[in-house]
DNA sequence: CAAAAAGGTTTCGACTCGAAAATAAGATGT
DNA sequence: ACATCTTATTTTCGAGTCGAAACCTTTTTG
């Protein structure tokens, strides 16, 4: 039997460090979050709902991380221009600059020496562990296009770019957005076991 | 360039998950991990200020916390018999009973159905990521006799039973102590890179 | 012995977070 | 049109967490 409790140990540790480490810049772990989600989800995910979602958190919540990101300019949030109730946020210039020194780097630099190999294969790893336990905790999953049911791969125009409708909102996503952390993501192939990695 | 943040990402994810799930059977996430901490440290350890260390915390936060699990009835606090000043912390029967269903068991299910060479080399990775991360931060770590520079071997009597002398208490730990926690823990060897991974 | 240091606890204030109420804009049904 | 339901978000409130600093007690040091 290997040792029950190892992977536990790892991912409490990986927890606390990620948690210290995130209290850089006058920001706080949840703020650090919420910044790297504006950053990264695409148009239709950039509301104070979907990052409630994503954070697993409440709407209230997330309502005063978002104040407090306005308030420190890193963050704008306006009111949607077909729908009035929703809010469109976007991150600034200055949030991007914020971003450029984002404390969990560390964790990235920590893996510069090793072999791109060894790296994506501890990536791999742990992109499996975390969607097992969000499939078997009932956990919404976030993620892009490439392999989501409700991609629609789309020709544009006379060039072979490929855009993707969603077959939920109908909206194109064209390349720059393709790759963007999407609210609506539901995974093509259901739960890939462990086993099968590489 | 292999992506930068992905490993970013992975560990934020990561952190939030074990983060949502240690609020079950009214514990905290603080509560949770020092719970598992004083199941887990070598006698000299079991103290309010090494797991303040460990925590990355104060000793008045920590106070708190283990103010609750005692008044919980999971941990016990005693008075040190030499030095006055001194808390032992043990774990009670209650506290081990919980520790029996600890939340973040879900990740070793999530592991549980792949093979063991998968399981452990993505462990390992993960360890080196914990330790090389720590040592770049100046963050303490703690570990057991097997790794630590302070370990002197030991044989008891006629049996040919391995103990350690610790070099800086002068205490001698049998079997059972010998693969707990250790605040006083240094790493024999320097830094292991990435690369020598397996 | 007095002073300093070490181990813990308490107090206090800032801040976080979640639940629930409040606001406001769309959508739906009649 | 009009009432009602639903969606999107913010505000308010209260419980709880955490860190800094003060405090107490017991060694250790000079």
């Amino acid at each position: 039997m290997p040792e029950r409790g190892r992977i536990v140990e790892l991912v409490d540790r990986l927890r606390r460090i990620a948690h210290s480490l995130q209290f850089a810049d006058g920001l706080n772990p949840a703020q650090w979050e919420a910044l790297r989600y504006v950053a990264r989800a695409n148009r239709n995910s950039c509301s104070p709902s979907a990052l409630a979602e994503f954070m697993g958190s409440t709407k209230g919540t997330v309502s005063q991380t978002l104040k407090a990101l306005e308030a420190k300019g890193l963050v704008e949030r306006r009111r949607g221009a077909e729908d009035r109730r929703a809010v469109r946020l976007t991150i600034t210039a200055a949030g991007r600059a914020m971003l450029e020194n984002d404390p969990l780097v560390a964790f990235s630099d920590a893996l510069s020496s090793c072999s791109g190999d060894l790296r994506t294969s501890l990536e791999d790893g742990m992109e499996r562990l975390v969607h097992t336990v969000q499939l078997q905790q009932g956990m919404p999953e976030f993620g892009a296009c490439s392999e989501c049911v409700h991609f629609r791969p789309e020709r544009c125009s006379a060039t072979s770019t490929v855009g993707c409708r969603c077959a939920i909102s109908g909206d194109v996503f064209g390349a720059p957005e393709l790759d963007r952390l999407c609210a609506d993501f539901a995974r093509t192939r259901e739960a890939q076991p462990l086993q099968r990695l590489r």
